[in-house]
DNA sequence: CCAGGTTGCTAAACCGACTTAGCACCGTCA
DNA sequence: TGACGGTGCTAAGTCGGTTTAGCAACCTGG
């Protein structure tokens, strides 16, 4: 490996002056302290020739801050766009010149408690604690004692942390706004429905979601012609709940609205097995855009999860809490639940109905 | 936030001992350097009363060792299953202590070499550099500083560094077989063809799962039906070429082998519209394993790209570089490319063909 | 009774930077 | 001539640990 690393002591030496100039100098403060122009231009010379660069470890012990932001999340990669939200996250992070350290703990609190002392260990400035899919969870024991912030993740009653959540509700009111607005009148539910199951602690985003979409049916005097619940929101759900509604002998056109991408693959395989087809017959829309749904024939018609932007935005949150000392912060701002608009993919899969009615 | 660490000086002075005492009782060299046994017990007790934990940073300076592996990549999320590669990464790092620092570089060199630098400045013990689709790449310049491995990335000739590479050529090979052992000789190559292009510096992993395939069909004494080359990949691609093999009215059964999930997916869309059946009129199958794989119906046959074990051995052979010694290495363990096996995933789109002749 | 060995622990240097009090020098003014 | 203030820089302490040399006190054997 390369020759060691030239440290300040080196610099000084070479620039014939004290190591606490060289760090005056270095750190911009020569000009407060009354280092000469001279003498500054020659430390800066010699630091720029022998490539010298600060040591962050040795930086952070003496300051107690290392410019690095912990990510601890559930589950990096299982499921979705989960490696977009940490795309985010490192972006963010980088433009402000603060590393990620990025844990995982599989779900498990013991592991999370350790992975938080871990960071806490490493002087880390600050931790998001993310989840890779919307719900709500206890927070780990030495969570308070560093600035953090929820990523997709609904804090407890109660809690003084400032969150990053999609804005489910809205994407489900505006999801059936679209359906309503293109004519169509029945609308079956695929992934949950208005019945008695209540799964908010399992997926926050369902419950939302279906109250979005709910409320929107609600103003337009409509009921839903059908609701197929089930948590885990696999293809094969789908499928079976679009056959189902096409067993039934429903009149088409008529409209899907399904809660994940997932399920919208299942039912297009059993519209395209019924010989039906999408749009004409069958509308669909869903959440997610994952990415199958740029692949379908034709397009999928999506609200996509802000991945990417929910990293961003947790990042920028941390660091507006790491840099504002405690008590200079607009009061409130601690608890704040921040939603994250989720934007329209408008694909191909809704064709507009003629009005009847 | 909470109250402030306890440090060692703090144990040492409640259990009424020096803190050089309380360091070797902590650091388990107590026995060593004969410090009683009634002291030592003491010691544990406060620093577990007092809930003490060693400051990593300090450690860290002293040490010039900060249990901390660097993971830079192109893209985190961009493509299929990378995110599978930092989870396997960030496994085998916590069972060994360390933590991982994860960066971007979006491709740009420059910011390549920023990164780097940025974790050197932080000491870390080593540095995986990672591509999330396999190709070659110059390494940046400060990467012999460390301890470093390739991961995904081909190493540039003559570099003595070790890599960990998906085994493309093999798997090439083995989907190869798995048709003709079905009994398959009417086989369509879909992604890339024997053709005269040139991508290696693209895709090496065309490059190396052609070579796989073709040197399968030539031991069995056979061409390729037909070779479609595409460097990009996507869905409609597949479609396309699917449907010029149908329309040049090509006698089913006959067999398609994508050079991945998307291809794939594509030209099952194709043999549906056509009205034809995964598996009975054609077979299919592919690279990848991408999540998609598994919602098709029939579920597409596919070789796994073993993400997950990528980055678990990337980890593991770095940790080795960094705890021995330069010196005491095995000759050649510097330069070794591993390859690991891409596992099949057998699923429902390849059926057996009845022997002719 | 004392050289020499053990036992049990500590002082002090060190890692590489940041920070503050203060020193030496010069010029000015009373 | 000597008090005073400004200029330009440095010594030394600090962050929180690790590491090594070495000090006291006790024990042993001749």
């Amino acid at each position: 490996m390369g020759t060691k690393r030239v440290t300040l002591a080196d610099v000084a030496k070479a620039a014939g002056v004290s190591s606490s100039t060289a760090s005056l100098v270095m750190t911009g403060r020569g000009q407060e302290l009354r280092i000469s122009e001279a003498v500054q231009a020659r430390v800066r010379d010699v630091a720029q020739e022998l490539g010298y660069r600060p040591n962050a470890v040795s930086v952070g012990l003496r300051k107690g801050t290392t410019r690095t932001l912990g990510f601890v999340s559930d589950s990096v990669a299982s499921s979705r766009l989960a490696g977009d939200m940490i795309k985010g996250a490192i972006e963010a992070a980088r433009e402000h010149g603060f590393m990620l350290f990025i844990g995982e703990t599989g779900g498990k609190p013991a592991e999370e408690t350790k992975l938080v002392e871990a960071m806490l260990d490493r002087q880390v400035d600050g931790i998001i604690l993310a989840s890779m899919f919307t719900r709500s969870r206890p927070l780990p024991a030495d969570i308070d004692r560093t600035p953090a912030v929820l990523l997709n993740l609904v804090p407890p009653p109660g809690a003084k942390i400032p969150s990053v959540l999609p804005d489910e509700e809205r994407a489900g009111r505006e999801a059936a706004e679209l359906l309503l607005e293109a004519g169509h009148r029945e609308i079956h539910l695929i992934g949950a429905g208005p019945g008695p199951d209540d799964w908010s602690s399992v997926s926050v985003a369902a419950h939302q979601r279906l109250s979005g979409i709910l409320s929107a049916l609600e103003e337009a005097g409509i009921e839903p012609a059908s609701g197929f619940a089930d948590p885990s929101w696999l293809p094969e759900h789908g499928w079976e709940a679009t056959q189902r509604i096409l067993a039934r002998g429903a009149a088409t056109p008529f409209a899907l609205l399904c809660f994940n991408d997932r399920l919208a693959f299942g039912a297009y395989q059993a519209v395209q097995e019924a010989g039906l087809t999408i749009p004409d017959n069958v509308s669909v829309v869903s959440f997610d855009d994952a990415s199958v749904a740029g692949w379908l024939r034709p397009g999928l018609t999506t609200f996509a999860l802000p991945h990417r932007a929910l990293g961003r935005r947790a990042v920028e949150l941390l660091l507006e809490l790491v840099e504002n000392p405690e008590g200079s912060r607009p009061a409130g701002a601690n608890g704040l639940v921040h939603r994250l608009p989720m934007p329209l993919r408008s694909r191909g899969s809704v064709a507009a109905r003629t009005q009847t009615g």
